[in-house]
DNA sequence: CTGTGTGCAAAGGGTTTGCAAGTAC
DNA sequence: GTACTTGCAAACCCTTTGCACACAG
């Protein structure tokens, strides 16, 4: 993804464009996998563990990420397509976690419509948890 | 639910008769919301956190009870019904989560079956959040 | 120039662990 | 009696915060 349009998106959210920001971003970009702090620090050693932090929860505030709860306690984060902004997260689809790689997958799957009557569903996570493509292959 | 009850679950998974663990079970059994480590420890102030937290994960171990993961970070446990034991957990409810409250229920509802062609997908967990029936009353 | 972001170090909160004493069976 | 549980305290994460300096706009 080029510059341009990380920077663009930066500024779309009211954000200023700092070095940090633009890796983060790039970073969540290039590729459909959730990350957490962990594999952000392996990539981008350079900046600081708060800095990072700081970040994450910025573009998750922003609707620019979203934060996946995850059992084992460590959160991950993916990108945002489409309909999230700084007012809530909208998503249609699914978070698949491997058991054997560990890995989250933001995936495109119909998120089913909840009904409870006398409730007022606001948003609706769907977590799978199993073996993923490349595992289930190897 | 009657003491002998209670024992004949720890006894059906291998475990021994403790007071903590009757007194624990005990409190899952008597009521539908998802407790966590905070709640436990109001409630039975007696036991040392780190008793506690074995006991929790001791429990969900055998599927007794079951880990719900939330995006604050602080997980709560609900006791498992029917067909979970140490093998798996197999759930047919949703969780839902209330913004307000922060009481978490489990809640009879169907689970969809997720269908993703090249993944295996072993367990499906369902987390909406929203307004619960008791706050949106008041 | 002004307000915002960053780095560093320290503090905070939740959870786990080691070990000795106590308890279930 | 033996193996498992508990309590206590310390250790161990992960995450947040305060503050001075650096930087974007």
């Amino acid at each position: 993804m080029q510059f341009s349009h990380l920077k663009s998106i930066l500024k779309s959210h009211g954000l200023r464009i700092t070095d940090c920001r633009m890796d983060v971003l790039g970073l969540f970009s290039g590729q459909d996998h959730a990350l957490n702090i962990k594999s952000l620090e392996e990539s981008l050693g350079t900046y600081d563990k708060a800095t990072l932090y700081r970040t994450l929860s910025t573009f998750t505030e922003h609707g620019i990420l979203h934060k996946i709860p995850d059992d084992q306690g460590v959160p991950t984060y993916g990108i945002c397509h489409g309909t999230c902004d700084a007012t809530g997260h909208h998503h249609q689809h699914l978070h698949f976690k491997c058991t054997q790689c560990d890995q989250v997958e933001c995936i495109d799957y119909p998120v089913p419509s909840v009904l409870l009557p006398g409730y007022q569903v606001e948003e609706v996570n769907v977590i799978a948890t199993g073996i993923c493509k490349n595992c289930e292959k190897g």
